[in-house]
This record gives C-alpha cells, sequence and structure tokens, in this order.
DNA sequence: ATTTTATTGCAAGTGGCTTGCAATATATAA
DNA sequence: TTATATATTGCAAGCCACTTGCAATAAAAT
C-alpha cells in the first residue's frame, strides 16, 4: 500500500486531497502499525494543529480508510485498513514493551450466529485483544 | 453477593473498611452491570469526592475485587469480581441503548497455545467485546 | 478566474481522571 | 480506653486526549 493508492482512495470516497491528510497517512504509512493520536502529532512536529489532525482521524474512519481501536490500558489507537485485502484481524500487545502484532487469525467468527440466537442481538460485531510478554521481554 | 461478603473480603486483603469504600461498592452492587466512573459519582450525587472514588477504584481493582474493562467508544467500565465463581467472561452491548450483556461463553480459550507458540508471546490475556443491536432496538 | 464549499489554525473549552497536601478517619499499641 | 501510627479523604489544581466555534484559507467546481 503506498500514497497513490491511498491518495486515489480518498478522492473515490469524495474528500478532498489536502496537504494535512497527505501528511497524516504518509505518518502511518511509514509507521506500519497501530498509532495512537498523540504518537501521530509527535511525529508531525507542529507540522500541523491537533484539531487537524483529530479531525482528519475522524473522517478517515467514517470513510473506513482507517480503523480506530481501543487497547485497553494502552488507549486508542488508530491504523490504516487495507482496501484490497480482508482487513478484520486482532492483535497481541507486549505489556512490557507495548510492541503491537496483527494476528491474521480470528476464532471468533464461528460463533456469531450462535451467540446471535442465544442473545437476541444482530449485526455482532467484536472487538478482540490480547496482551501478554514477547519473547524480547521475558 | 453482598456489602458483607465483600467488606469481610476487603479486610482479607487487609484494606481499612471506610464510610466511601462501602458507599461505592453498594452503588456497584445496586447497579449490577459494568458502570463507569462518572455514573458512580452521579449515583453517589456529591456524597464523595471524584479523587476518592477513582482511587478507591484504583485500589479495588488492585486487590481484585472490581474489574475494569474498556468498552471500545463506551468507555472504562467497573464491574464487581465474583470472589466465589469464576470471573472470567466476556459482555456483549447494544449500540443503540449502550445495554450491556453479560455473556458466559467464551470462545477464545482454546486457541491460546497456538497463538503462544505462533508469536512467542507468553502469559497471554485476552479482551473480547462483542458490540451489536439488541432487540428492543431494533 | 471566480465562486462555492470544504478544510484549517487558533483559542478556548470539556470530560475523565490524577496528584500534592493538609485535615481526618481508621487501625494498632499501650 | 486512650495515645500513637498509618491510611484515607477532600480540596484545589493540574493533565491528557481530545472537541468546538469561528474566522481565515485552501481546494474543487463552474
Amino acid at each position: 500500500m503506498d500514497i497513490d493508492q491511498i491518495s486515489t482512495s480518498i478522492k473515490d470516497k469524495g474528500l478532498s486531497l489536502t496537504k494535512a491528510r497527505k501528511s497524516i497517512l504518509n505518518v502511518m504509512l511509514t509507521y506500519n502499525k497501530p498509532i495512537t493520536g498523540p504518537e501521530i502529532l509527535s511525529k508531525l512536529d507542529g507540522a500541523m494543529d491537533e484539531s487537524t489532525v483529530y479531525r482528519n482521524l475522524g473522517v478517515l474512519e467514517k470513510v473506513d480508510i482507517v480503523a480506530c481501536l481501543q487497547l485497553d490500558k494502552k488507549g486508542v489507537h488508530y491504523e490504516l485498513k487495507n482496501p484490497k485485502a480482508k482487513h478484520h484481524h486482532h492483535h497481541i500487545v507486549c505489556n512490557v514493551c507495548n510492541k503491537i502484532v496483527c494476528l491474521d487469525i480470528c476464532a471468533v467468527s464461528g460463533i456469531l450466529n450462535t451467540l446471535s440466537k442465544n442473545t437476541g442481538f444482530t449485526d455482532i460485531q467484536h472487538s478482540l485483544e490480547f496482551y501478554g510478554t514477547c519473547k524480547d521481554c521475558i
């Protein structure tokens, strides 16, 4: 995934391709794993106002270019969604160094029908995150 | 579970049984599902300082009397842990009315060994929450 | 090139906690 | 039971991660 693909995607969604949006997306591309708002801000190093960053994360989330995830005590993280591949995935986070690893398994989707039958809930999504100690931190 | 059981549990853990702690726990017992800090404060209606509430939630969490969970955009929630029964469980939250239902299934524990083998992480915990539309909100 | 519409920066504000500290309540020892 | 030690509380202030209103500016449409 590169900035041109994403630029195209942005225009496809009917959004303007602004300098601010390009910078934010470049930071996220370079970082290449879930990143927090404050981390983005610090990488931009004053080049852009806080409100602009958060407003853009909001619109990019709404048009499905970025996803937003809560990593328990580690707080809100944003990550680029891959428009081609299936995006649904989970993470495992090191409790010591906060390293985040994306996983390609989802053990949960199989039970959604049962869950829906048992609870009466419909249109069910889920969030599943793992925490532990990575091998560098033992 | 009642306030006397919890009081005993508090003393067992070497904590003082103060008026503040009793009030907070009573609110949580009455509410009987995950509750946020601001919700607790509002039910206490000025009877106690904010800092006292959060400090106590912190110590009660540390001694495993309450658990703290992140419900994505719904924020941090606290719930009483049941000292007798196994406490590990997950929730399903209505996106419309925010109703929270506790579940007794965990589809995930089975894969922890595989996950550990694949990632090298050890001591793995997980958080798994479901979101959807409950049948009252369709 | 000009108008329309969307986006930005600035400044101020908000919500959900957290911290330092002196006053007070609870526990322990006498 | 009272005195001393320790833990907890309220208050005031502060902090972090956003959010909002608004006028200035940039991007898109004509």
